[in-house]
DNA sequence: CGCCTAATTGACACCTCTCAAGATATGTGG
DNA sequence: CCACATATCTTGAGAGGTGTCAATTAGGCG
């Protein structure tokens, strides 16, 4: 189901830096940087580290896509985003050297910058710009982490949560003439693990949906067509 | 129900600073702190900022408790934490500038010190290890959104979920030979808001643990009497 | 084609919310 | 001290939602 982007294999000085905290940093700081890191491929689906294990270095995505959630003792999961290009994974964690709080894991192909706490400590003193994007980002962190009891603690009914998921990424969908389409690249299991309902729950309101004429579905691609009715049901 | 402590209004500058954020500043950060910082005293249940508002100024608690929280539009409520002093109120909307995510409310008779916001930032520029504090506490907070989540996402009944809230709350209880002894000062409304479940649900689930000799109930203060079982209701 | 993962659908049990009624506290004013 | 008002807790009954289990179908990939 999950379709990996056959890209080549990049060399890795020439792989674009984009995301939040790179588009900040100077020329000069970028350079910096990059005389510190260390960049390493990771295949689909690989742990980049686990919930309990102590930060060691800061990790950076610099390519592709990282599932980050938590979990319990007894096998239940809970996905807290899919960490983008520019993000530093575990930055909390990162920062203070405390056990991760998360697990991370590779969904395509990724490529991650890594630096050693002290070297990336070091560069933070340096590159004040660099300070600014690490205080927004640690903001950011606490807001999605928010956004995400919102929609889990808040939302009363498993229609209510699934429609918050997907108003939350129709903001980076596309704008069509029949209504926002966005791409879902999670599996009815993930999507329940993302908003804590079981699987058989997130088809049977999905098809809800699509009965109720509120989006439409063809594969993985979804068309919100109703969003007032999206948002009602989401209790807006 | 709430006893409110009948202290007498002391005088500001008696005001005792304790808490982690007062407690790593020297003695001359300290003065300096002094001279930026507007005292204020708040009536219980009162209002210090609410979900939205623009955040103006830091404020830090330095006595009393104040309930921070996150609300639907439908008037479904969240509890994130009850803060304690020395603890800075909406840090990362604070530190960025940005719209409050929670509400504060005050629970009793509580005092809080205010300033600009570009006087706090010249403030942490001027003291390396207010910016350390600074930086952990934003990491303490990122902790306890997950913890948050743990507790409300990942515990699959409520009775788990209660069991991980009193777990929760008995690091700071006093041990005794009967068991762990914590004062509860919440309504059974408001730990319902605390676990996302009803105020019903919290009674009869008390009354479940107490049957089952778990614990002991006297008034506001509850004993664990049997750790491990209440351990094992959490899904540990 | 055969294997494997994911999606689908139905049946059923159980949990929790809601509504409603009553009991128990706490505070207030006479 | 008593009567009253208010807030909180308690308990029961009913309904609806969701998880679990099980069987089947669909789709991707070697």
């Amino acid at each position: 189901m999950r379709t990996i982007d056959q890209t080549e294999q990049q060399e890795f000085h020439m792989v674009p830096r984009t995301g939040d905290f790179f588009k900040f940093l100077s020329e000069e700081a970028l350079n910096d940087f990059e005389s510190l890191e260390l960049l390493s491929p990771h295949p689909p689906a690989t742990t980049l580290f686990t919930e309990g294990q102590t930060a060691e270095d800061i990790l950076i995505l610099v390519e592709g896509q990282v599932k980050l959630s938590i979990s319990s003792s007894n096998g239940k999961r809970l996905i807290l985003r899919i960490a983008k290009p520019g993000e530093i994974l575990g930055l909390t964690s990162a920062l203070a050297g405390n056990p991760y709080r998360m697990t991370a894991e590779t969904l395509y192909q990724c490529c991650t910058a890594a630096l050693r706490r002290v070297d990336f400590l070091d560069f933070l003193m340096r590159h004040p710009a660099a300070r600014q994007s690490v205080a927004s980002a640690l903001s950011l962190d606490f807001d999605r982490a928010c956004e995400r009891l919102r929609t889990i603690g808040l939302a009363s009914s498993a229609p209510a949560k699934l429609a918050l998921l997907l108003l939350e990424w129709s903001a980076a969908g596309r704008q069509t003439e029949r209504g926002t389409r966005i791409h879902i690249s999670l599996t009815h299991g993930e999507i329940g693990e993302y908003i804590g309902v079981s699987r058989e729950t997130v088809t049977r309101t999905l098809n809800k949906f699509r009965r109720r004429q509120m989006v439409d579905l063809q594969g993985s691609i979804l068309t919100i067509i109703n969003q007032p009715a999206l948002e009602s049901c989401a209790g807006m």
